[in-house]
DNA sequence: TTTCATATATTGTATGTACAACTAAAATTA
DNA sequence: TAATTTTAGTTGTACATACAATATATGAAA
């Protein structure tokens, strides 16, 4: 039991729910708890999924294209496809000045695990906020980012 | 609208964003950038900025009850308060098994700064957004992590 | 053709964040 | 009261992410 008159509510909390900042930052922490769960039998975490997921889908697609695509800076993706070559999951060649990421075997292998690693995360959100909202949530937070970016 | 399903799109790139872990994470990413723009002025990042004006508005809060309220786990406030500790801008004091923070003189000065900054974050948005798609944003990020959690 | 400007990627460095293992203090129970 | 369990916090370690500085390659201009 808290026998702190001001556990519930201190004086000045409300501010932290109408921050977007904080409300977003705040449903990233625990949805990436949860895709990280879900994402365990890939041996991978959510984004690194993702990567291999749009490598398979577009053999040769440039880092640049990639980091657009995920919305990470192009150092945060070198580092990604650092680790990925190390595993043998996709693999560089340089064309020119850009750099072109391919698929491999184990990659590939890999794309279906992901894909149901993926359909396990929604489903189990889904159940929690219900479908619609969990799509009009996703749709508003796709719409937002756009604006802000 | 756009008719064409492949339009500035691979072949599967729909994924990500209807993926709810994918796009609240880019929006936190957006945000945050944001914010530590608005907050450069009080030599803080946001979360810094808003542990200061948790503790300010409740001095002697303990430790558990600021991780709670930030849904940060407890060794990543341990780090946070070390910092602020550190600078001067909130003290530590054992109490039992519990650690209570307090203001320091440093910490109440830049209370203002940090309020400013929130405002300007918030005016920032808001222009960007509309007031309204803000307000209910956030509500609803604030409602699904509280399902979530 | 040499030089300059631009675009792409990488590297060095720093921060935010978490989990697991550990320590210390309090609460419970025997 | 001694032993056990629970709770709060810290430390070691690891990963995601970004920015600034740098390297390299292309394209443009002289």
């Amino acid at each position: 039991m808290d026998t702190n008159p001001q556990a519930q509510q201190g004086p000045d909390d409300g501010f932290l729910d109408t921050c977007l900042f904080f409300t977003a930052n705040r449903l990233g922490r625990a949805i990436t708890r949860m895709a990280e769960e879900e994402f365990a039998p890939t041996g991978l975490t959510p984004m690194y999924g993702y990567v291999i997921r749009l490598v398979n889908g577009s053999p040769g697609i440039s880092q640049k294209e990639l980091a657009s695509k995920l919305s990470i800076a192009p150092s945060t993706l070198t580092r990604f496809i650092d680790k990925l070559e190390i595993r043998r999951l996709a693999e560089r060649r340089v064309d020119g000045k850009t750099v072109r990421v391919y698929p491999t075997p184990k990659g590939l292998e890999l794309g279906d695990t992901i894909v149901e690693a993926s359909r396990s995360l929604r489903v189990r959100y889904e159940e929690l906020l219900g479908p619609e909202m969990a799509r009009k949530l996703s749709e508003d937070l796709k719409t937002a980012s756009g604006t802000l970016e």
